[in-house]
DNA sequence: TTGTAGGCGTTATCAG
DNA sequence: CTGATAACGCCTACAA
């Protein structure tokens, strides 16, 4: 049998769509006896309004969607997890798609999304953030909130990390701990976070008057092996690092395998610092220090962001910051 | 300015919206001209159909719900990773809500997804399968796939992995290579694979003729922390295992962890097999040795099963197989 | 081949 | 406070 409709309870209840309708949305402007009534057949009845016919009349769906490079990165999964926690909360399902790194697809993934009419969009370190811009002032009228990037444009909103003070803080502590040579591990080139970190510790570098050059700086793409293939290069220099600051926590962690590998000695050979504290790094052996980053309240604040500009009071620019946790993969260099 | 509409194309095509309907979904009755044309000035205009407005007409919004007990998983995120993949692939959008490994969560997130109107429902690692019975036969009509589970019932549907089958060879394995005394991690009271590998880790003891004592299992909830607590009660037994098969890889992480700390060498002091094969396992320190199970495949597979029940031509079961791939964290006790 | 009309389930406007 | 009535945008018999 069909679903029961608003239609079928007006004809059981003896009253027409329109008292069932407000009686079921607690509009004041019925009597309080014949909405308790009609909600409680409603009840008894199992009736489900139909979102779908809903959103048809009122233009919203109640559906955000969610746009991520790959929900494999422990980062993007804690951030998600925020997301669909504060969406669900504020009543809004969580529409995602992915780009598996790729400018192209996450163009696609967004349009995808935008057919299926979400109320707003929300796009985890973006690619291709040019390619937004005809947001807001030509094409789309849903709200975007780039995290971990930003573009101008009406109707775009960003919420965003001090990337530049957290490596620069990193960096600054290694030197502290008598660090001389340190060497960094960027994330992927398109990537604005990698450009912010990587912009960041060169600022550290620089602050502390080491050694600034580019042989110290390998690139990789923000997974574990190119950790590991970044430490391979750092070995095969004159003169190795005895510090790596690392893009993210997964390539930390591909170094820390690939020190290991080696036979160094984590922190006594070599220092490791990671950013971004996925919750495995805890359980690193040896247990990574690293740049935390609040990834739950990213994606709460995304869809904090996102609702405020729905309800037409926009929040231009949300910043959080991050700080260093200390564990043991960081250390006084040997000697 | 509002989006264009198919009335708005009739009215500049001078033809009526059925037509242009028509033209746009490539329906024979129309001639080739007519359609080109209107194809055309739709691109031109950037016609968009309004999904909402097509689903409240045919009832179908090309949307799946997964609830997941935990994105930050990753065990979840590669089977979320081949859900959406096969998805989008099959022009379906995913809409996701977390159960945060709470059976109560999880039914609460599976009424939400449903009150969005998703054509299907994909359940990963359920806690609460009995609680989907009265799908198909009383209220829902649309299908339901529960992965990593199962449950009688009319338009319930699974993907399974042979999880006894996986155990069971891990402890071959490890009796194998000469070990006697295999102790074994549980994961989650509540979950169907747990209990699986629980009975599989039991059936290699007993095959292999081992100590089947209780106190060489323990129970976790699947996360690096139990791995840890796991291996400080192992230690404290009047004679420990000299290997552990744990429930999953983040056990197995967080098992490796304690293990460094307590300055055990692996596998030589221990030896330590995980199960499920997520990325970090490759570049644990050591290397874990583990069970693979094909995460991407069965959100394919979950996918798949889906659109069949939805197309009329349901597939009763699938069920996958993983299989042990050998790394370092398994080898021969020292002694 | 094309047009007309009805309906999908709700909400909203406007009278009573 | 309640009831018609008209959208919302699209699909689909049924007519022409």
């Amino acid at each position: 049998m069909p679903p029961v409709s608003i239609i079928d309870l007006a004809r059981i209840a003896q009253v027409s769509p329109s008292t069932v309708s407000r009686a079921l949305q607690d509009n004041p402007r019925i009597s309080p006896e014949r909405r308790a009534e009609i909600q409680a057949l409603a009840e008894r009845l199992g009736y489900r309004p139909s979102q779908v016919a809903r959103s048809l009349v009122t233009g919203r769906t109640h559906t955000l969607g969610v746009v991520a490079s790959d929900v494999t990165d422990p980062f993007v999964a804690e951030v998600l997890k925020g997301v669909e926690a504060a969406a669900r909360e504020a009543g809004y399902g969580v529409l995602i798609a992915m780009s598996n790194r790729n400018p192209a697809e996450e163009i696609e993934a967004a349009e995808i999304l935008l057919d299926h009419q979400v109320d707003g969009l929300i796009v985890i370190s973006s690619r291709a953030p040019e390619r937004y811009a005809r947001f807001g002032d030509e094409g789309e009228r849903v709200p975007l909130v780039l995290l971990n990037n930003e573009q101008p444009g009406p109707n775009i909103y960003s919420v965003r990390m001090d990337n530049e003070a957290g490596a620069r803080e990193a960096v600054t502590y290694l030197h502290a701990l008598g660090h001389r040579r340190i060497g960094f591990v960027a994330g992927p080139e398109g990537g604005r976070s990698s450009r912010e970190r990587l912009s960041g510790y060169r600022q550290g570098i620089r602050a502390c008057g080491l050694d600034a050059s580019d042989e110290l700086i390998r690139h990789g793409a923000g997974l574990p092996e190119d950790g590991h293939a970044a430490l391979d290069a750092f070995l095969r220099l004159a003169q190795p690092p005895t510090a790596v600051l690392c893009y993210n926590d997964l390539t930390a962690l591909g170094l820390l395998a690939a020190a290991a590998r080696a036979g160094l000695r984590v922190p006594g050979d070599l220092s490791v610092v990671g950013y971004d504290n996925i919750p495995l790094s805890a359980f690193a052996v040896p247990p990574l220090t690293t740049v935390e980053q609040p990834k739950a309240a990213m994606g709460r604040a995304a869809i904090e962001v996102c609702l405020a500009a729905l309800g037409g009071e926009p929040i231009s620019e949300r910043i959080l910051s991050g700080q260093l946790v200390l564990r043991e993969s960081a250390g006084q260099p040997a000697r």
